[in-house]
DNA sequence: ATAAAAAATGTATAAATTTGCAATTTTATT
DNA sequence: AATAAAATTGCAAATTTATACATTTTTTAT
């Protein structure tokens, strides 16, 4: 069985590129790409995701995911990002170390999957310091870092 | 009992200023405002709104105004406008008369409802033609005035 | 004004979603 | 490695929401 984060990183996919209208649906939709769970399990992933369900011409009702609706201009798609080395917590944040010179543009890149659980984050050159919102923990972090970014796994934690 | 524009508006209104979770939640809400109705006929006015369901920290789950969201820089209020006279219908499109030099405003003040139902508006002096949607009804549209529009009522069309 | 058509609504029920609880698994700590 | 703490999950039941159908109300056309 996949582990958690890959599993609300492909609910996520589903979510983005077709057009869902019951959970029982995509149920079904990730057992076959080899998920395994009870519709309870799915009901709180997409609580967790903050998945929202809104009426739709075409189909009745539909899941969107919310972040994307909030930035309209900007596309949020899972940003890929590469040259990430480790990442560390301390003091309620997390220090992110990256190649030489990578800082700045993963930092940016974080910026861009605005998403709520990151308040703002300052590069320097080969670290960034994330900068959590109140009330978010080192594991919410981690979970969004392995939800959104992929290639990201927990071997770069410290 | 208030007609169902005016309960539409009132739901807009509710949604907007008060974190809502559930539509006997709602229903309570209305019914202290005098309207009276049963839940299925909610659920049907927020298919109508385009209400979104979405998760929310403090109270579980909430709902949502989607044109809102889609439009995240503007303030999406309703917008006051005065100066309208009537509207007509002719090859599938509203032709509203206004005071004079009151079109572009009014034209403008429309543009920023930000609805699905208007495709574009054009304003002269004193005469916008507003354009629908495809598959948009004269009813659609007039309920959508009724709707988003305080003061615009069935004596204005012609 | 009347008839025909379209829209809105309630009732009852079905469908969909959430949640309490107990059990299991994972993560952190000593 | 062993134990404690936290997170995840399934099951079953409760809650919430949607809808088929019949009926009433409103609109449109004659």
């Amino acid at each position: 069985m996949k582990d958690r984060s890959e599993r609300l990183m492909a609910i996520r996919r589903l979510i983005n590129s077709i057009n869902i209208s019951s959970q029982e649906e995509l149920l079904s939709l990730l057992e076959e790409q080899g998920f395994s769970m009870t519709q309870a399990t799915l009901s709180r992933d997409l609580k967790h995701l903050r998945v929202a369900k809104m009426p739709d011409n075409e189909k009745g009702y539909i899941y969107m995911l919310t972040e994307r609706q909030l930035n309209a201009p900007t596309e949020n798609e899972d940003i890929p990002i590469t040259g990430f080395v480790s990442i560390d917590f301390a003091q309620g944040m997390g220090i992110m170390k990256t190649m030489p010179g990578h800082a700045s543009s993963i930092a940016y890149a974080l910026d861009n999957l605005n998403t709520y659980e990151i308040a703002g984050t300052i590069a320097g050159d080969d670290t960034i310091l994330i900068i959590p919102r109140d009330g978010v923990s080192k594991s919410d972090l981690v979970r969004l870092l392995k939800t959104r970014v992929p290639g990201f796994s927990k071997e770069l934690i410290n």
